[in-house]
DNA sequence: CATTCCATCTACTATCTGTAGTAGGCATAT
DNA sequence: ATATGCCTACTACAGATAGTAGATGGAATG
């Protein structure tokens, strides 16, 4: 259950995705027309990319398709998280992980006490 | 000061040159010939590439280069890590936090007391 | 001199990303 | 029914990154 990796616009048009809960290329568009001038088509295959990637399912209704999310975004940050961090260990070796300790101890308090908290409940 | 982020031969070519302080494509070459066959150029090609991405300098002697690195690997690493946090936090959002959270704490026992302990330090 | 080694330049392929045009089908408005 | 326009499918293309390496020419060494 390798989760690919996302590009940029591919992220930005599944957070449009998530949000709508479910939407057409159109839809997707629209939202996005908001920051940033694309042709439909643009779009259309990046949907098509995703589907490709099993990150989306479309599903023909009318005349045109409805796609939907096959992955909950909070799971997709689980996985998309797990790859990445596994990966910089792997490349990176041990050490990393300190640093990625020192990287969320730089965050605001609240993000500590949520990770002392965690690692109490173990 | 940012650090591009170095392919995956790139990186084995860095760890090596790490290992040995310094060295020529040669050394590299020999060192990289016990897990893979490559050709002289192409490993002068990476090592190239890695002066270009400033992570290396070189300097003529005799007839050949020797190549030394331009950052440790700790400060390497550590920056590395910074990137991949940060790129992932802004494009998987603040839940992705608690994820990494949750990582770490996979690992084993060791690793949760030194994450306690740099906790504390604080 | 012939062989070996090195540096430089150049090149080729594959993949990923962003970007979009064209063509053909179907529906709706006139 | 006819034109207009939206929709999908197919195709294209350029820039970047990555892995890979040949050709060429100089220098050293046997």
């Amino acid at each position: 259950m390798k989760i690919k990796q996302l590009s940029e616009l591919e992220q930005e048009v599944m957070d449009i995705i998530w949000e709508l809960g479910t939407g057409t290329v159109r839809d997707v568009l629209t939202k996005l027309s908001q920051e940033k001038q694309l042709a439909y088509t643009t779009v259309m295959t990046i949907m098509g990319r995703l589907v490709d990637k099993g990150v989306l399912s479309r599903k023909m209704e009318g005349d045109s398709y409805i796609y939907r999310p096959r992955i909950s975004k909070e799971n997709y940050v689980a996985k998309s998280v797990h790859n990445i961090f596994s990966a910089a260990v792997s490349s990176l070796g041990q050490e990393a992980v300190t640093h990625f300790i020192k990287e969320i101890q730089k965050l605001n308090p609240e993000k500590r006490k949520e990770l002392l908290e965690i690692l109490d409940e173990k």
